[in-house]
DNA sequence: TGATTTTTGTTCATGGTTGTACAATCATCT
DNA sequence: AGATGATTGTACAACCATGAACAAAAATCA
């Protein structure tokens, strides 16, 4: 009954997917090593990148943008916190928020972290064109638009591996 | 000192793996919750695919082609053969070995669960034409390459997301 | 053969992630 | 105002994944 059924290893989406997904998978194995230096992990680099772009977040938008529960961050920030990287403050206007900000020095290992991931990138595509990078992505933000909408959540805005 | 300092999102490179990274979570997230009915997780559909593919592979082999330790297959299989899906035989040749196989149970709720996995993903690719799906697979093909010979260990071969 | 080293799989302790239950604060409605 | 419900962050228990130490088997070599 399934002798001459076609495999799914012969659907090009298939196929070409499991590149994508190995591709992200070796990217973080390469990019935890490329961290360790800094002490800091790709979660860790995920949580300050996002601060370092959008100064201010609550807790839950940053749950949000990361696809992660709110306990995550209620579990790393008090890390992040106590290393002196990462300011919590009560919001004045809903006193039950915590809006979080940089320290110099979280946006200071923000900056080394993030050279350090972008160069990790520009290496592993250096043999891709501009082009090409473009069409990647685009491809991508379609697929994220196709899975995002069908489902329940709507759009988040992660932003690291 | 950073005031004109380009922002890494900037990048093409690093903004489009961004798109990437997200898009896998996402598709990770997705696959989850349509596996959840044959009470599968994704990491074990990684593990029955790579069976399904190369029957009578080692658990050292396939710890290798899925970039995981040994000790998580370890974990995982025990589970699988008590519920029946999986067989591991001790090698005859090397009885250090055990060499795993698919149960015709398991064939049947791999099958099952791979088309589930191919649904989601044609639908999330559909808007991507063959020729651009070919196109970024070539690319993490090679980003894969560039990554792997300058690091440690050798080319894998994972299959799943 | 006998000793040493390597390989394979397991066990265990550790750390990371999730979901659930909870306290505090705010919003809404009468 | 007062009651009800919703939202934000936290605490805790359960589950997963990892790396190091370990036992069994095999390969290497004297």
């Amino acid at each position: 009954m399934n002798k001459n059924q076609a495999l799914p290893w012969d659907n090009p989406r298939f196929r070409n997917w499991v590149a994508v997904a190995r591709a992200c998978q070796v990217m973080g194995l390469t990019l935890a090593r490329a961290l360790q230096g800094l002490d800091l992990k790709p979660p860790h680099l995920d949580i300050l990148a996002n601060i370092y772009r959008h100064p201010d977040i609550s807790q839950q938008e940053l749950a949000h943008k990361l696809l992660v529960g709110r306990s995550n961050l209620s579990m790393l920030l008090p890390q992040l916190e106590q290393r002196g990287l990462v300011a919590r403050a009560i919001d004045p206007a809903d006193r039950r928020v915590l809006r979080l900000a940089l320290t110099p020095a979280g946006r200071s290992l923000t900056e080394e972290a993030l050279a350090i991931q972008t160069a990790v990138i520009e290496r592993s595509m250096a043999t891709a064109s501009i082009e090409e990078c473009d069409l990647v992505g685009d491809v991508m933000q379609r697929l994220i638009a196709a899975l995002t909408q069908g489902n329940d959540d709507d759009g988040g805005e992660a932003n690291q591996a």
